[in-house]
Order: C-alpha cells, then structure tokens, then sequence
DNA sequence: TGCTTGACTTACG
DNA sequence: CCGTAAGCCAAGC
C-alpha cells in the first residue's frame, strides 16, 4: 500500500506525501490532492494551516507559482535547492522541474 | 444546520 | 498572458 494511502487524517497524510518530494523539484497542490484521494483546495487549507515540518515551497500551483506573500520565502529555497537559476524567477518550470515519476510510484510496495 | 471562505483547477474569451 | 466563471471539498462562523 502505498505511504499517501495509509490510514490517518488528511493533513498527515499530505504532509507525509509532501515531505517524500525531494529537494530540486516540486509537484502541484493537485498532484497531492490526487495522491491522498481529496481535493486541492484541501491541500492548498493544509499548507496554510498545518505546513509545519513540511517543504511547502516544493508544491506550487498548476502554473508553477505561489502567492506573493510566499513567493519571496520559497524562492529563496528555490535558489538553494537549484529548482530554479535565475534569482529574479517568480514561477518554476514545471516541464523541467515537477516531479511527475513520483505521480506515477511503482506498486513495487507489495 | 446552512452559508461563506480559500496557499486550487480547468475552461472560455 | 489576464480576467471571469463554475466546480471542488473541508473548516469556520
């Protein structure tokens, strides 16, 4: 079974699935909504209320960006993370960057 | 119990 | 690329 899928409330179970997105790529608040069988704005209600221990700045929205008042946080990270190169970027590419294999796990779980 | 709100998404012009 | 509209689902009042 896969991580996303254990039993526990929403928000630990979007944070766990957050937290596995490793450094350098991102994924949508839909990606996660999908992965933990809900809906985005009940991602996106979690990150705001919840989003301790968890890499927030690693799930953006279906255009690559975050709302303003994030934007100047995660970017940062962006930076040294190497998801993004130019330092005045205000979106990540999600072509190059969005961790879709992670969409897609192997049911090697088993 | 019912309406409003929101770190969203897709569709249309 | 930007604004508007409708769909979505759980929390808050």
């Amino acid at each position: 079974m896969d991580e996303a899928n254990e039993p526990g409330d929403l928000p630990e179970r979007v944070r766990r699935t957050v937290r596995r997105v490793p450094p350098g790529t991102v994924v949508t608040y839909g990606d996660i909504a999908e992965l933990v069988d809900t809906g985005p704005r009940q991602v996106g209600r979690i990150m705001a209320t919840d989003a301790a221990d968890t890499p927030w700045w690693r799930v953006v929205n279906a255009s690559g960006r975050l709302p303003a008042g994030l934007l100047d946080e995660a970017r940062k990270h962006w930076l040294d993370e190497q998801t993004i190169s130019d330092p005045a970027a205000s979106r990540v590419d999600l072509s190059a960057k969005r961790a879709t294999w992670l969409l897609d796990p192997p049911s090697g779980g088993d």
